[in-house]
DNA sequence: GTTTCATGTAACTTCATATGTTACACAATG
DNA sequence: CATTGTGTAACATATGAAGTTACATGAAAC
C-alpha cells in the first residue's frame, strides 16, 4: 500500500512559508513540491478554514502564515488536513455476528487504538516552532542560505 | 485512504481451521470471506511456505494448520503476509537537499518508528493460541455452538 | 488408468481511489 | 479593465488492489 505523504508535504510547505515574509502563490508551491497548483489549494484549504494560513487574491497574492508557530501543533495540522487515516490496517467487520472475528478484532483494536494514540500524541508534542528551529539548527550547521526555489531546483 | 483487512481475514481463517480437523478447501474459505478462491490461495501462499499451514491437493484436499497454535504470534502470520506496511503515512523524500524536508522528515520519522515498533511488539506478544481461547471464552459465554458455514451465513 | 477434485500460478479484467488537469467564477491589485 | 491570483467543480489519468479466467499439476476415488 501506498503511503501518503501529504501531512509530511504540507509540514514543508509551511516552514518554507516562515522563511519567506511575502506571500507565496499556490504555483510555485507546487512547482517546490512537484505538483499541481490546484492540489496545492485543495490541501490547503484546510488549514485556511482552520486559520493557521491566510490567502489573498490578486496581484502579490499567495499564501501566508496566520498562526503563532509555538501555539500550533503537527496535531493540528493533521487534524487541518481532515485527519486522515493513520494506520494502513484495520479489521475485516463483515461477519460481525461471528465469534472468530469478535476475538480476532478485540486483539487487534486494542494494538491499533495503542498506536494511534501513540502516534496523535507524539504529534501533538510537536510545535511548527520546534520544527523550524530543528530547520535553522541545519542551516546553520551549514552555514549556508536558504532559498525556495534552489532548494528544490534538482 | 482504504485500510487493508488482510492480516484480519487471515487470522479469522486460521481460527475457524483450528476448530476444524477436516482439511477445509479454498472454496469455502472463499465464501466464509466474501471473496474468490484464488484470493484465498494467495493470501494463503505466504502462510504456507512458512510452514505455518499446509495444503493437500485432490479429494478431501484444501487448508488444515500445521503449526503449533502457542508458538506462532500475530506478528509470524503477519511476517508471513509480507510484512505489509503499517502505517498510511510516510515522509515525502523528493528533494532531500532541503534542508526543511529534512527538519520535518526526523520529526515524523521518529514518531513513526516508534508507533510501527510498538505495533510489531504486540503482535508479538500474541500467539495463535491466545486468540484461540478467547474466542472459546466467547463461544462458552454464548453456550451456542459453532460453525463456519452457518456463522458467516447472514 | 481415467475421472474428479483440489491447489498453484500466470495473465487478464475490473474497480476504487488518489492525483492531476481543465475550466471558469470570483476577487484584488495596478 | 487587464492581469494575477485563489476557489472549486468537473473531468481525466494513473496506480494498485481485488476479482476472474485459464490451465498446469497432483492426489484420491472409482
Amino acid at each position: 500500500m501506498k503511503r501518503d505523504s501529504k501531512l509530511s508535504g504540507v509540514l514543508h510547505v509551511l516552514l518554507h512559508m516562515a522563511e519567506q515574509s511575502r506571500p507565496i502563490t499556490s504555483e510555485v508551491l507546487a512547482k517546490a513540491m512537484c505538483t499541481n497548483p490546484v492540489v496545492i489549494r485543495r490541501i490547503m484549504a484546510g488549514l485556511r478554514d482552520e486559520g493557521y494560513v491566510r490567502a489573498e487574491k490578486g496581484h502579490g497574492g499567495g499564501w501566508t502564515l496566520a498562526c503563532d508557530l509555538e501555539k500550533v501543533t503537527l496535531r493540528d495540522v493533521y487534524d487541518a488536513l481532515g485527519s486522515p487515516v493513520l494506520l494502513a490496517m484495520g479489521n475485516r467487520s463483515e461477519s460481525p455476528g461471528c465469534l472468530v472475528e469478535q476475538a480476532v478484532n478485540a486483539a487487534l483494536d486494542q494494538t491499533f487504538r495503542d498506536a494511534e494514540a501513540l502516534l496523535l500524541a507524539r504529534l501533538g508534542e510537536v510545535t511548527l516552532a520546534a520544527l523550524s528551529a530543528d530547520f535553522h539548527k541545519r542551516l546553520s550547521a551549514r552555514g549556508g542560505k536558504h532559498d525556495l526555489e534552489t532548494a528544490h531546483a534538482s
